[in-house]
DNA sequence: CTTTGGATCGTCT
DNA sequence: GACGATCCAAAGG
């Protein structure tokens, strides 16, 4: 029985959210996958938020209301999915970092033909991305709007059994905060990989 | 399996 | 002008 989220869960602090949406689903046409891996980013008080100096163009809809979708472009060539929490004004999100995929699996694996397992398919914030067709056009959207193009889901699936916890990847900045979630055992989750 | 270097460009300084 | 909330191919074990 798939229900939408309450907006109000969402306006609670990202660091509460960010773990409450795991096992959650994030839904684009027929491509589905659960979320098993998510990162919190704070506002203003968070120096690793793209929100840490305030609103700009790029992120204004992290300023928006809680259950809005923010997609931001990165490293010239990649596009990575957050929801975004806290009361409007706040500038918090939660990145989606991995997925495990449920439902139109051959059409992510027609977007991501590099994937040479389908646990690659979904297993990093950009990756997913790629997989479900999520891109700027989808920045601002209503997650909790069943007319829109991207949603997020509660489909009754509880809570992860194991859920494992640790620094936020790949920032510099504020990067001992332990503000990172995934499945434990979850074969989606992405991989650490060493600073360089 | 692991490690390394390159791709590529919007955003902010 | 520098740097990303990254990914992938190639090369070595």
């Amino acid at each position: 029985m798939a229900r939408r989220l309450s907006r109000a869960a969402l306006g609670a602090d990202s660091v509460d959210v960010a773990p409450q949406l795991l096992n959650r689903l994030l839904v684009v046409g027929e491509r589905v996958g659960r979320i098993v891996e998510v990162e919190a980013y704070g506002g203003e008080d968070d120096p690793a938020s793209h929100a840490y100096r305030g609103a700009t163009a790029r992120n204004v809809s992290m300023f928006g209301k809680p259950g809005l979708l923010y997609v931001y472009f990165t490293y010239g060539m990649y596009w990575c999915a957050n929801v975004v929490t806290g009361a409007k004004g706040d500038g918090q999100a939660v990145l989606v970092r991995a997925l495990a995929p449920v439902a139109g699996i051959d059409a992510m694996r027609s977007a991501r033909p590099a994937a040479r397992h389908d646990r690659d398919l979904c297993s990093g914030p950009a990756r997913l991305c790629t997989a479900l067709g999520i891109d700027g056009r989808h920045d601002g959207v209503d997650l909790l709007d069943d007319a829109s193009l991207v949603r997020l889901v509660d489909d009754g699936a509880r809570a992860p059994a194991h859920v494992g916890v640790t620094e936020r990847i790949g920032i510099r900045r504020a990067a001992d905060r332990p503000w990172r979630w995934y499945v434990a055992d979850d074969v989606n989750v992405s991989k650490l990989r060493r600073s360089t």
